[in-house]
DNA sequence: TATTGTTATACTCTATAACTATA
DNA sequence: TATAGTTATAGAGTATAACAATA
């Protein structure tokens, strides 16, 4: 098989898997741990760096959406208590989202519910695991431009 | 590393990749080349079978949606020529989908677009493809319900 | 009476446009 | 004048409830 039909062949495995696996329940299910309303909200709080605050719009840019949904997103997040806007010191124009501790520990929930392997997976023998997370972590050390979030 | 942190690690670099890669954008792009209004009825075209054709209600159990949302999204399809409603011989209330000649050529199209790989993936060398498409087809064989959808 | 599909309707998510405050 | 964020509003996507036809 050539080269070009392997890598297709690869992702098309991928995807299947991701979409069999149901991300999108998962998506639900990690909301509905952290208190969060939707998953937009909740992918708001995970693209936030913990320690490094980011204003409204780059948040917005790095989400490719609407400023005004922004908004919304952060209006519910700051109602859950895991982000707080601050006015910028340099452009009072500017709110800057400082994510809080409580806020923190929602993400470190989020994040065990969304990174919870299929059985499927679990099912591998250990040097299998070893072998597809050095196979994976080279796909992702050729990525362009690193994912916009970190899980 | 225990093996379950290996099995999670592993997730963890999928989603990550599968989320990094934009693949809803290429749900959006797969729509757009077909002439579906939404990922919806796209969707729901994947999941019908080429030869063996669903009722209505199977396809909402399938989809995990409302009935009257699966009406709306056969509309479409049946706007766009890709499937015919035709009423069940053994019973009337029934509605089974045959997907048209048209539809399975918009599959195929579809197909091409979503498992179109990221570069990331495709600079692998051919060894570390065969390898990599080995352990995925693995896990695959061990999904215990096979994938509701096969692209 | 129970079930399949449809219609009418309402709710949720997201965008566009107009607005306020600051630059 | 241009930009950051908000508000008001409208649109798309999806669900719930009531309904018609068939079982």
């Amino acid at each position: 098989m050539a080269k070009k039909d392997l890598a297709r062949d690869a992702w098309q495995q991928v995807v299947m898997l991701f979409l069999g696996d149901e991300q999108q329940e998962r998506f639900h299910e990690a909301c509905a741990r952290v208190g969060l309303p939707h998953p937009g909200s909740l992918k708001a709080l995970v693209s936030l760096d913990d320690v490094e605050p980011k204003s409204m719009r780059t948040l917005a840019a790095e989400m490719r959406c609407d400023a005004s949904y922004i908004t919304a997103l952060v209006d519910s997040l700051e109602k859950a208590g895991y982000v707080e806007r601050r006015v910028s010191d340099t452009d009072r124009r500017v709110k800057l989202l400082h994510v809080t501790t409580a806020g923190r520990r929602a993400k470190q929930t989020a994040r065990t519910v969304l990174t919870t392997p299929p059985v499927a997976i679990e099912k591998l023998t250990e040097s299998e695991l070893r072998q597809l997370n050095a196979l994976l972590a080279k796909v992702r050390e050729n990525t362009p431009e690193p994912t916009r979030f970190t899980l």
